[in-house]
RNA sequence: GCGCCCAUAGCUCAGUCGGAUAGAGCAUCAGAUUCCUAAUCUGGGGGCCAGAGGUUCGAAUCCUCUUGGGCGCACCA
């Protein structure tokens, strides 16, 4: 429980004996009423809104019921002041063993300082990822895997149940030239001649290894064979070991997924049929022909009749074709039953897509959304481009030629903390540059190591106390000034952060926060520089001293467990 | 032609389900290291929140339109 959940329970209570004494209406809407810090510190350290939201229905202006609400709240005695400001502002100050309460709350929370104290009974399911199993993992995936990653966590410890799933799309027809990519590989490991790597395969090294461990697995047999004899084997060989790839790229950003869910196997389970027949009972797949499509030119254009999904129901240009003309499921025909899949082993499902996916989310929410009779919440997070620069100029990328830049290499040169960071410090649905000079430039221009560097001046600082014989103690916290309440003040916000950071799905507002905190650290910590009696280690004043340790490794604390949210590490010396 | 995303300081970006005088970093200018880690800090200058309407006690935030930029628009994945 934070301050400001137990400050709504105040601010309740006074509701209460409001209605009571007929100052406000029993059935008050009381929704909109906020307990937050004020924006300004100099207000107060916490602040509501109630007096404004409710006046219109308490028919009484903002002032006089905020001055009516005022004179109950200072009955409380941990509520040193309350002030009414500006339109109706109430402002409060609170006594200082409300800081120290805080501060000793964190201690004993730890490691689970900012987690919601119990679960919430829902399991979501982050679907991030889930590239094509055709290759490596390119710099294209890293901001979609890294922010799917730190939402999985997040979300975890607002209280959900959390399964971390890959999509492997193993079952279309980009596994099928990987197949023969591999095929060709294997000749070549075999001693074949190759030459060059046709047009439509895929060029890459990477499969010169599986060729060689095909080879050795399998002789010779499949070298003169037709196709129909080794398409679907050397496509489950060659995905197993592009997935393995994959997972060791992941493991180097330090993500992990609990599942790996296959479209192949979808398929084999027969379970896009059942979804098929389920929707054509409930008449949203129909047979019918498709409009031309419009703002493109297409020369090989002829309409044809397909079973189509009526998306146009929920939104959508057109209805969507779930089926190809071949009989073969289409990309989206496998996503329907894929999601319906998911959505029953969990409450709510988000998908993390990049915004070149942006054309198919109406068609797969409206899916789900009937699929499930709109039960289950769907959100689709999409993830803008990164620009990658190097030193403003912008980094070629081709696929065709296999010269694109992978995530492995930019890990290796910047660092998984740098890479996770700088993907986390801008909105999701916002396009970033990365430029790899300015960010291995490592030193001033970049938030991690500003993070960081506040976490491990907090390490040393403890270290050398201990040195000098001062331990962190909480046995006098009431010897804390003004400033320390005020860095406090900002570790309370923490929990509130996580819940604001999972309730909008956005990550990256545990990142400013932590910008923040750091900040008001390294700001108390300069203080010492003109103001020795304002630094931590008082050689002089072993109490007070183990007092502020003790405070700090606090603020330590929330600075560790926020980076860990994030999967950044809590550098101890630096 | 249509859909989605974006537009805030010179640059890169925050801005709490609508709240008080719109913030931070970089850059720039002026300062702080006999002293717990200066990878840090303090202060100054810099804004028509793209534009125009609307909603209300109150709008950068919500709605409509316009402008500018990005992504996408086949039975591909």
């Amino acid at each position: 429980m934070t301050i400001f959940t137990k400050f709504a329970a105040y601010i309740d209570d006074v509701l209460d004996s409001l209605v009571d004494n007929n100052v406000l209406p029993a059935d008050i809407d009381r929704r909109n009423v906020t307990i937050e810090p004020p924006r300004d510190a100099s207000h107060g350290d916490v602040a509501t809104n109630a007096a404004m939201v409710l006046s219109k229905a308490a028919k009484t202006n903002p002032r006089q019921l905020a001055e009516a609400i005022a004179e109950q709240l200072r009955k409380f005695d941990i509520i040193q002041s309350v002030e009414v400001a500006g339109p109706g502002f109430l402002n409060m100050r609170l006594a200082s063993q409300i800081w120290q309460n805080e501060i000793v709350d964190i201690a004993k929370l730890g490691d689970d300082y900012g987690r919601a104290n119990q679960k919430n009974g829902q399991i979501i399911n982050v679907e991030y990822v889930s590239a094509n199993p055709t290759g490596p993992l390119h710099m294209g995936h890293c901001r979609g895997a890294v922010v799917g990653d730190a939402l999985a966590t997040i979300l975890e410890y607002a209280g959900y149940d959390v399964i971390r799933e890959y999509y492997i799309n193993d079952a279309g027809g980009q596994v099928d030239t990987l197949s023969r990519s591999a095929h060709l590989r294997y000749l070549e490991a075999l001693g074949h001649a190759i030459g060059d790597i046709p047009e439509g395969l895929y060029p890459g090294d990477y499969l010169i290894g599986v060729g060689k461990r095909l080879a050795d697995k399998y002789g010779d047999q499949y070298v003169s064979k037709p196709e129909e004899d080794w398409l679907i084997l050397f496509r489950e060989e060659a995905v197993h070991d592009m997935m393995d790839m994959i997972r060791d790229d992941l493991a180097l950003l330090g993500i992990k997924h609990d599942v790996f869910a296959s479209e192949a196997a979808l398929h084999i389970d027969g379970k896009a049929e059942k979804a098929e027949a389920w929707l054509r009972t409930n008449d949203l797949v129909y047979d019918g022909v498709l409009e031309k499509p419009k703002g493109k030119t297409l020369d090989d254009w002829e309409p044809v009749e397909l079973p189509l999904f009526r998306s146009t129901q929920f939104g959508d240009d057109q209805d969507r074709p779930i089926k190809k003309l071949d009989g073969k499921w289409t990309y989206f025909g496998a996503d329907l039953a894929y999601h319906y899949q998911k959505s029953e082993k969990a409450d709510a499902l988000i998908n993390i897509w990049g915004a070149d996916h942006a054309g198919t989310v109406k068609r797969i929410k409206a899916a789900v959304s009937a699929m499930t009779k709109g039960e289950t919440t769907f959100d689709i997070k999409l993830v803008q481009m990164v620009h990658l620069l190097r030193d403003g100029e912008p980094v070629k990328m081709s696929k065709r030629s296999g010269s694109f830049i992978t995530l492995k290499d930019v890990v290796e040169e910047v660092g998984k903390d740098v890479v996770r960071f700088t993907m986390l410090t801008r909105k999701a649905d916002a396009q970033m540059d990365f430029d790899f000079a300015k960010v291995v430039e490592a030193s001033k221009d970049n938030p991690v190591f500003y993070v960081q560097y506040a976490h491990a001046r907090i390490c040393s600082t403890i270290r050398k106390a201990q040195e000098e014989g001062i331990f962190p103690s909480s046995d006098r916290l009431d010897l804390l000034e003004k400033e320390e309440y005020a860095l406090i003040r900002e570790a309370s916000n923490f929990p509130r952060m996580v819940e604001a950071a999972a309730r909008s799905r956005e990550p990256h507002r545990i990142a400013f926060y932590l910008n923040d905190l750091s900040s008001a650290l390294h700001s108390h910590w300069n203080l010492g520089n003109d103001r020795p009696e304002k630094r931590f280690i008082l050689a002089q004043d072993k109490e007070k001293s183990a007092a502020r340790l003790f405070m700090a490794a606090q603020i330590g604390q929330t600075l560790k467990n926020g980076l860990k949210l994030m999967g950044v590490e809590a550098a101890e010396t630096m």
